[in-house]
DNA sequence: ATCTGATGTTAAAAAGTGTTAAATAAGACA
DNA sequence: TGTCTTATTTAACACTTTTTAACATCAGAT
């Protein structure tokens, strides 16, 4: 997955181009128009761009037209410093396939993104929710491996289907039953009590790094929070 | 918080209904287009209209309209079961703040809607902290915790919930049969006790600063006062 | 003032969870 | 196939959270 990042202000820029890249897209960050569209032509094949509106040299709506000349289909983000609808309206005529305000949580953005990959079937958006990252942790769900200052460790198919639920829910409860119908097949009493017992062993794994922490919601289920 | 939903399929309703309640936000929910706009012009100030656009008797883009000539300001969010760009240019032409295409997930919804909220300088950003300032007290919310003069002790669930709704309404009154619906699910008798009890051990919890009490409202509820 | 329903409080009962270790199941390999 | 290794489930016990029960007190109505 290649994202072509174009944002004028460096700290944003490397900001979120250093966290898609954690998450598992390569991204390539331009500095402004211009150069967006140098990278474009020249290393083509992105899946997604994400553009800022204003900048210098070329703004964010030229630049999309001429991204849009290249190629009808590449899904297009844009950054927006206002939220005057106008602009937004804009930004959808040109092709956009949605625009963010500023300020925005960067996870509000890989949401997005992930929300018009799900739109597009493309499955990639599958592939990516399977690099996470708790803090200090790097959870790998494909290879079952997690990772904490350099030190790796391996995960057993269990605890990694329970720690990327988790994962994909954080900082939100996760229902018992849901857990056990997805993971176990059932929510027998028994399912359950082994659930437990994988909880203890997760918390076991995440246990250097305080600022994880497996929450018991009572009753209802767990929480993951980062 | 208040939230008027208008969707007419039912099983969709309902379970959106239930997810906003769950996350603080008083949900209506209206069944067409024209139950919406009775629904609004009766009760009056919501803070946030999630509109399917296809609907019987009256469809998302008509009540948005209808919604926009009582109130300039109330954001709504356009539910479209198609990803067609036009029906989204026509939806913020009509003054939408956003639009979500079918399916997504409840978890997409409510970021959106924090981002709308956010975005409108809404209180509604301390509701996403989740820490709250109670004299000299710091209760997070998030972690279930109570800070005070630098001792922490862990709250468990059910006195967190309790507490977060009644920091959300901080000096107003909150009603028994809201709380006991949001937090236990339905106001019998035994919950009403058991939600007395807990009013008790959250008094003893914050016992250390007088100005903080938890007041009885006789027949209606309780009041956190600071 | 007295009655009645609502609330305050405490303690016991019931339900749910944390944890460890043993038992069983499932694979890997010679 | 049998043995070894590892993963998962079951069992057991300690502990926590929530609910129920019981009784005391309070507020408002008649």
């Amino acid at each position: 997955m290649k994202v072509l990042l174009t944002e004028d202000d460096p700290n944003l820029g490397m900001l979120l181009q250093e966290y898609l890249n954690a998450k598992g897209y390569e991204t390539d960050l331009a500095r402004n128009g211009e150069e967006g569209i140098k990278f474009f032509i020249e290393n083509g094949n992105y899946d997604m761009c994400i553009c800022d509106v204003m900048m210098p040299k070329k703004d964010g709506f030229s630049l999309a037209k001429e991204i849009r000349m290249k190629d009808k289909e590449v899904p297009i983000i844009f950054l927006t410093a206002k939220s005057m609808k106008e602009d937004t309206i804009q930004g959808f005529k040109v092709g956009a396939d949605d625009y963010i305000t500023k300020p925005f949580s960067m996870e509000e953005l890989l949401m997005r993104m992930k929300a018009i990959f799900r739109r597009m079937h493309k499955q990639e958006a599958e592939t990516q929710a399977n690099t996470f990252q708790l803090g200090g942790y790097t959870f790998d769900a494909q290879t079952n491996t997690l990772t904490h200052n350099g030190n790796q460790s391996k995960l057993t198919t269990k605890e990694s289907e329970l720690l990327k639920l988790l994962c994909q829910n954080k900082n939100q409860s996760v229902s018992r039953s849901f857990a056990l119908k997805l993971i176990w097949g059932d929510d027998s009493y028994f399912n359950a009590r082994s659930m437990d017992v994988y909880i203890t062993k997760l918390r076991k794994h995440l246990k250097d790094d305080t600022s994880i922490q497996i929450m018991n919601m009572h009753g209802e289920g767990f929480k993951l929070i980062v």
